[in-house]
DNA sequence: TTTGGTGTGGTCTGGA
DNA sequence: TCCAGACCACACC
């Protein structure tokens, strides 16, 4: 009998016999692989006993029942009674347990509508995510394991007798990126690239070159890869979009060249294994990242990228991006066989980077592996609500509560029927450019309100809740116990607090506080994404009331506190939903305000100090009033802070965010109206000569929807038909970058594919780019288009355009009262 | 498979 | 030809 510890990093189950076998990849600290099978655990479900025949409940008449339902006889081992809570109620349920996983929907089917039954539950769990909760175990976290020790081949396996979550160091596992080429149907090349290891393989060209290995041919290539893979052993595979292309491909070539890619630990092949729509690329024992998915589900609204392409991400993250190459120059140095370095250099870069953004973001996902309890397989491809619903799915097992069932699609259907609620509170802005700006805002404004008022389906319109009701709502909490969704906020808010606390002292650069920046962020994204949740159609623990009643709260606390800040005298000038802005401000006088403020805060609701501010502008919106939403803010450093503006949107081309930006920093931090305008004449007259780098004039757009499924042709769906009728694959999701190109016709008929377009139309690019990102700035402070362009004749032209005479006026109008206001 | 509501603004479309 | 409203994307929190 052998004691192992690991640092567990998948889990997964095999059937053998007709009986699942759970299985444990983990890696022990001086670096072995281990495999921990546990044959004993079986799968199974709830069914809820009917309250008008639980009296007359007979278990082994029930048991015999179930024996009997034809075909699946020997599928069962047990049905036993159990109580345990439903929506913080305590109920009667019968545990089902069953020989395989591929049993419970069946027999759930067989006997959900038999009379004593009210209703199944968890049914749906996965088998190997049900023996994580169930054991409690904390993927890539450290699990200590029991029982015989046997070596099969490379692999030390261990037939469990117990397991159990450990205390553990920082693991150290072996990472491998790969990344490949394509031409057509072939794949030309595959890098591969770890700290100690660079390689490309590649076939059919000459010229020896560093780090390359020329292959016989793509057959060759293939073998090679599963040879490398297995001499590197590594227990984690990075990829950069690796479910959805490189594994495809390297699968499709595969099998039509009939090469057997043994990559599996187990000496399995790699396979897709489905997950909702979706098919992720699953390597057994080895952990397959696909950063793609991650950054897209997770960490794209944080990001500024336009695309979340390698290039634009490692450039973001890294600081370092792709060398230019173009697609094809690539295609015409394969086709001539020559340049065999620039070519497998530029693929090397991409598993190089894939690598580096592993380094960055691996961190961050083990640490929302460790707090959802998930493997790091499924956690890193969640989308938000995902890991709230596993999150909650894991503590109801340690709460003995029932977790909810995934809504039907005519419920989901149902619910997404409903119409809005009603949202945040947000403050008309004072127009103009203001000084010393202090900003506050709540800390968590809605998790913490979750907590303070114990808002939870369960504790919904129970008791009394006499002192606990929900402003302008007939709702209340009860406060009696604890509800099962503030408890488990409660938790992730506190463990932040104390994160954050300890980041205070640490030096931003050093280790510890790197992993306490992840530790942090994973708690952020959960507690932010649990409100949403609630009023998420596909949740299991689906409350719009709840939701209601958080924003009904929120916008409570933000009124609250904007008008205490104008009893005290301070100069308000915006809120949006969790913050407020006062100007005229000194730091003492914002430590005052604060302390003051917290002192009439409820429970764990807390407002911050966030920072001082030299100076921001606000200005009008197109309806006249005061622009919500945007702003611009000067930091003491010299930095300015930009919100909402096209600066910050990927629906505008480059130059008009530039000009955009440089004007900003000419009006708050140069305090130079005449530099300002400076800069827009330059940028027009560069537009009007041709002197600009036509990568400045792209505009992203993304598809949201199917190519065909627009009802009106927007400038980008145009770009996207043409460019899908040059053969490029488009769809939903796609982002379409696109030049407005010279000619008649609209706009959108004018728009082309940035890689095909042939010239630019300088008349679009002032007077629908440069011109209103410019002006969005200048119009507020009282210039007109006139006192920016100058009357020579060519701006005149462009002007006239830009501003159609009636529309000027209009304009006008509605500026002057908005001034007067 | 796409957490919620609030808000701005561009382009197209079709009726006057 | 002009214009309002619909459609659409993307920001903020």
């Amino acid at each position: 009998m052998g004691r192992v510890e690991f640092c567990l990093f998948d889990a997964d189950y095999v059937i053998e016999n007709g009986e699942p076998v759970t299985r444990l990849w983990g890696k022990t600290k001086s670096g072995k692989t281990v495999l921990a099978l546990d044959r004993k655990f079986r799968p199974y479900f709830y069914l809820e006993l009917d309250e008008k025949h639980i009296e007359n409940f007979n278990l082994s008449l029930f048991r015999e029942k179930l024996a009997a339902i034809k075909d699946y006889g020997s599928a069962f081992i047990r049905a036993e009674t159990v109580e345990r809570n439903l929506l913080g109620e305590p109920k009667k349920f019968v545990k089902v347990t069953v020989k395989a996983p591929g049993d419970v929907n069946e027999i759930r089917h067989a006997t959900e509508h038999w009379h004593e039954i009210k209703k199944p539950y968890e049914y749906d769990i996965p088998f190997y995510r049900r023996y994580v909760i169930d054991k409690d175990l904390i993927p890539t976290g450290w699990a200590v394991a029991t029982g015989d020790e046997k070596k099969e081949g490379e692999l030390d396996i261990l037939e469990l007798e117990s397991v159990h979550k450990a205390e553990g160091n920082a693991h150290k596992l072996a990472t491998l990126a790969i990344d490949i080429e394509t031409y057509g149907e072939e794949i030309i090349m595959i890098s591969l690239y770890n700290h100690s290891y660079k390689k490309v393989l590649t076939h059919g060209w000459s010229g020896a070159s560093e780090n390359v290995e020329i292959l016989e041919d793509e057959k060759a290539m293939l073998q090679r890869l599963a040879t490398v893979i297995a001499e590197k052993d590594p227990d984690v595979i990075v990829t950069y979009n690796g479910d959805l292309f490189d594994w495809v491909k390297i699968k499709e070539r595969a099998e039509k060249l009939k090469v057997s890619l043994a990559l599996g630990r187990d000496g399995k092949a790699m396979e897709f294994v489905k997950r909702g729509r979706m098919f992720s690329a699953s390597i057994n024992g080895r952990l397959h990242l696909d950063l793609y998915t991650f950054i897209e589900n997770i960490l794209a609204d944080s990001l500024q990228s336009e695309t979340f392409t390698l290039d634009m991400v490692s450039k973001e993250l890294l600081g370092e991006g792709k060398e230019a190459l173009e697609w094809k120059d690539m295609e015409k140095m394969w086709e001539e066989k020559r340049d065999i370095k620039v070519v497998a250099d530029y693929c090397l870069k991409d598993s190089e980077l894939t690598l580096h953004l592993a380094d960055r973001l691996m961190p961050q996902i083990f640490e929302l592996s460790k707090l959802v309890g998930q493997t790091p397989f499924d956690v890193s491809r969640m989308t938000y609500s995902q890991l709230v619903e596993w999150l909650f799915i894991r503590k109801a097992f340690e709460k003995n509560e029932t977790a909810l069932n995934r809504p039907e699609q005519s419920e989901i259907d149902k619910r997404r029927e409903a119409s809005p609620y009603v949202g945040g509170y947000v403050l008309l802005p004072e127009p103009g450019i203001h000084e010393d700006i202090a900003l506050f805002d709540f800390a968590s404004l809605y998790p913490t309100t979750v907590i303070t008022h114990n808002i939870s389906p369960e504790t919904l319109d129970k008791d009394d809740g006499a002192n606990n009701k929900v402003p302008d709502s007939d709702h209340y909490f009860s406060t009696k116990k604890k509800g099962f969704i503030p408890e488990i906020l409660e938790d992730v808010v506190k463990k932040r607090v104390t994160l954050k606390k300890e980041m205070e002292f640490l030096d931003t650069s050093s280790k510890r506080y790197k992993d306490l920046y992840s530790m942090q962020y994973a708690l952020k994204i959960i507690a932010n994404a649990s409100y949403g949740y609630y009023a998420y159609a596909g949740s299991r623990w689906y409350s719009r009331i709840c939701a209601m009643s958080i924003a009904s709260f929120g916008r409570y606390y933000i009124q609250k506190v904007i008008n205490f800040a104008k009893e005290q005298g301070l100069n308000v000038i915006y809120g949006d939903t969790d913050s407020l802005f006062i100007s005229k401000c000194t730091e003492k006088r914002a430590a005052k305000f604060l302390k003051d403020v917290n002192d009439t805060l409820p429970g764990v609701m807390e407002l911050d100090f966030d920072a001082m501010y030299v100076s921001g502008i606000f200005v009008p919106a197109k309806s006249g009033v005061t622009a919500k939403k945007r702003y611009a803010l000067l930091g003491k450093d010299g930095n300015i802070t930009i919100r909402g503006f096209e600066k910050v949107r990927r629906d505008w081309c480059k130059i008009s965010k530039d000009t955009q930006e440089k004007i900003l920093f000419a009006i708050l931090r140069d305090k130079d109206e005449n530099k300002a305008i400076a800069i827009v004449r330059d940028v027009v007259a560069k537009i009007n000569k041709g002197d600009i780098d036509t990568k400045d004039l792209v505009i992203y757009t993304q598809l949201s929807r199917p190519l065909e499924a627009y009802e009106q042709i927007g400038p980008h769906v145009a770009a996207a038909r043409k460019y899908a009728a040059r053969g490029h694959a488009v769809k939903e999701g796609s982002v379409i970058g696109y030049i407005i190109t010279r000619g008649d016709g609209s706009i959108s008929s004018r728009a082309e594919p940035f890689e095909y377009a042939q010239n630019y139309d300088p008349d679009y690019y002032i007077n629908n780019q440069v011109l209103p990102a410019a002006m969005r700035i200048l119009y507020g402070l009282g210039f007109s288009e006139e006192d920016v362009l100058g009357s020579d004749d060519e701006s005149q032209r462009s002007l006239n355009m830009f501003m159609k005479k009636s529309m000027k006026r209009k304009l006008k109008e509605k500026f002057e009262k908005f001034k007067s206001d």
